[in-house]
DNA sequence: ACGCGATGCGCC
DNA sequence: AAAGGGCGCATCGCGT
């Protein structure tokens, strides 16, 4: 609740240049602007103008005690004081990296709310009004020069004229003998920031920009502490790669598949497809698909090949660079996190860790830095939980939930209503390894999984080889009749989808956050509900955890660094002795954080302590129940 | 030379 | 009545 006193300010940092190993450089000066006539000057002496009314400044990085006083909330003027900045996760981190005694403060503030970001602010807004896939990947949407353009039809320079990258220059000089564009250039930012922030109150409601904001700082710090991979194991990837497509590579330029200068003659690949005589699949738009299962179902095996290079040709691009960088220890693997994306999950780029190819040795080059564990936590079948959650509130009744309260494994008992037989007896026949059983669950997790988010029949029967499971038309067309009979709610929340959204597109408004998705059609309305409260949660654990990590001294996860997060996994660097007791906090605090965002559903998380990264790491503990690290069987 | 759509595939 | 979503990022091929 914002307080009858709130006080705006709008806020930046020049600093020097980010350079590879270093997101948070050192601080050149703070700019920070506020409205008239809430606050008085009556700190120290600085640069003042009043463009729009505007009460601006600019202080040197000797003096940051306006920031402190903003930050910790101990200003005696106003009760409530909102720090608004334009990708403000990285001022913030530069600012706790200049005066680290301020971080706690930083998380507090950032917890009760009072740290908001405009570039994320404009993109709720987007999302709201369903605008937003157009603008997300335009360069310069989201920059503040294009949003000060687009509410204030103002130009900002950001050319080479000025000094936006120049400030590191004058960091040992005294802010009176700064040249006056360096000052003006700063106070402008901070300025334009608060108009904008401003502006975008005026375009529409806003929800949930507080949460964003604090799932951006802790994916921000998460950037800039980076992960370190493992030389030798990078060495291995590599070579496997090159190998691979250097033997396949040959030989197919050989037989014209691929030109003299290494690209793949598409034009050639797709006239042996047809060549091959089999049933030929095209595309959407109408070219001969030219995928693995296509190229491999022609029984060519110079298109087996080409499978095989294109597949490392991939690997090596994407990730042989980052892997080589994050070698070398004073330059770590610092992938960018962004927070906030159409469905409200997080995405990730530069390399993209959300993605890591299983079975590559790829997730294996990561490794913990030295005296170091990885902890692995995520949450068991959380969109299901999620789902769950929705259909309680919407529906009252949920078997779904009311399963998951009897602490029921929901793939199994769909399996044992497919082969209708008791649970009781799909758990004991499970446990024996019980062929049919296990074909039985995996149908089932696919169905789980496939059907929430309003697939049909026959998508699903595309989407379950993806599962290990073939199914005839009949087959999927049954299979889904027994999924509705298990969970009945799932009728009565398909039906409230399309009263919400229409038979056009439509808007949704998230549970808990309020958070608005615009411009929706039925199948995302579908997914975007539960999809969207898991990352809520999900993104909220994060920054809990990441508050413990850095600045609870009284916690176990105190000194931990959080690397990684995959939407529902975090995984944390931490120091060997104090890893078992850091990572049953980190489950114990993605619970109870989650608890907020599903109240009715029991959440269970699993956890493992790992020497790199490895996928389907399990919990081993030792005779006193105290966690070890987990290793494959063949190490 | 560069931009962009189409295609494909990895992860959740 | 019927309807998986949504990220990142590579290559290829075509158009400016």
């Amino acid at each position: 609740m914002p307080s009858k006193n709130q006080l705006t300010i709008g806020l930046d940092t020049e600093t020097e240049l980010v350079t590879p190993g270093n997101l948070a450089p050192r601080l050149a000066c703070t700019s920070w602007a506020y409205r008239e006539p809430a606050y008085h000057q009556h700190l120290h002496e600085r640069v003042e103008g009043k463009p729009l009314r505007i009460i601006s400044g600019v202080e040197h990085h000797t003096t940051t005690d306006d920031i402190a006083i903003w930050v910790t909330g101990a200003s005696h003027t106003s009760d409530d004081i909102k720090l608004v900045g334009h990708n403000i996760a990285f001022d913030m981190a530069v600012l706790a990296t200049h005066s680290p005694w301020l971080l706690p403060y930083i998380f507090a503030a950032y917890a009760r709310g009072n740290i908001e970001d405009t570039m994320i602010r404009e993109q709720l807004l987007d999302i709201a009004d369903g605008s937003f896939w157009l603008k997300r990947k335009k360069t310069g949407s989201y920059s503040l020069k294009g949003l000060a353009e687009k509410y204030l039809s103002i130009e900002m320079e950001k050319g080479e004229e000025t000094y936006r990258l120049r400030y590191g220059e004058l960091i040992d000089t005294p802010l009176k003998d700064w040249p006056k564009e360096a000052v003006e250039y700063s106070r402008n930012d901070a300025v334009m920031t608060l108009a904008v922030y401003n502006a975008q109150s005026e375009r529409g409601e806003l929800k949930d920009g507080p949460a964003q904001a604090r799932a951006a700082f802790a994916l921000h710090l998460m950037s800039c502490w980076g992960v370190v991979t493992d030389g030798e194991r990078v060495n291995e990837f590599v070579k496997v790669a090159s190998d691979t497509m250097a033997c396949h590579g040959e030989k197919l330029s050989r037989v014209g598949l691929m030109r003299m200068n290494g690209t793949k003659d598409l034009t050639k690949i797709r006239a042996r497809v047809k060549q091959s005589g089999g049933p030929v699949k095209h595309t959407e738009k109408g070219n001969i698909a030219t995928d693995e299962e296509s190229l491999i179902a022609t029984g060519d095996p110079d298109l087996a090949l080409l499978v095989e290079f294109s597949k490392a040709q991939k690997l090596d691009s994407v990730w042989t660079r980052y892997l080589r960088q994050g070698s070398n220890p004073s330059t770590p693997v610092q992938a960018r996190f962004h927070c906030l994306v159409e469905s409200g999950r997080t995405s990730c780029s530069k390399p993209n860790l959300q993605n890591p190819h299983r079975a590559t040795g790829l997730r294996e080059c990561f490794i913990p830095r030295k005296g170091n564990l990885f902890i692995a936590c995520d949450y068991s079948t959380l969109e299901l939980c999620t789902l769950a959650q929705i259909t309680t509130w919407l529906f009252r009744k949920s078997n779904m939930a009311e399963q998951l309260r009897n602490g029921v494994d929901l793939h199994l008992h769909f399996a044992a209503q497919m082969l209708r037989i008791p649970y009781e007896d799909a758990v004991e026949r499970s446990a024996n390894r019980d062929p049919e059983i296990k074909e039985a669950r995996q149908i089932a997790k696919a169905a789980n999984f496939g059907y929430p988010g309003g697939m049909g029949a026959n998508s699903f029967r595309q989407y379950a080889k993806g599962y290990g499971v073939e199914l005839t038309e009949k087959q999927a067309e049954k299979l889904r009749e027994d999924w509705f009979n298990t969970w009945p709610e799932m009728r009565d929340y398909f039906k409230h989808v399309s009263t919400v959204v229409g038979n056009e597109k439509g808007v949704i408004e998230q549970f808990v956050s309020k958070r608005l998705r615009g411009g929706v059609h039925f199948t995302q309305a579908c997914n975007s509900f539960f999809q969207g409260l898991a990352s809520e949660g999900a993104k909220a654990a994060l920054f809990e955890v990441a508050r413990l990590c850095y600045a609870d001294p009284e916690s176990a996860l105190f000194g931990s660094r959080p690397v990684m997060f995959i939407h529902d996994e975090i995984i944390l660097e931490s120091p060997s002795e104090n890893a078992p007791e850091a990572a049953d906090e980190l489950a114990e605090v993605m619970r109870s954080e989650m608890k907020r965002f599903t109240p009715d559903i029991p959440i269970g998380t699993t956890v493992a302590l790992m020497e790199r990264w490895y996928k389907n790491a399990e919990a081993v503990r030792d005779s006193s129940g105290r966690l070890t690290a987990w290793r494959p069987n063949d190490e």
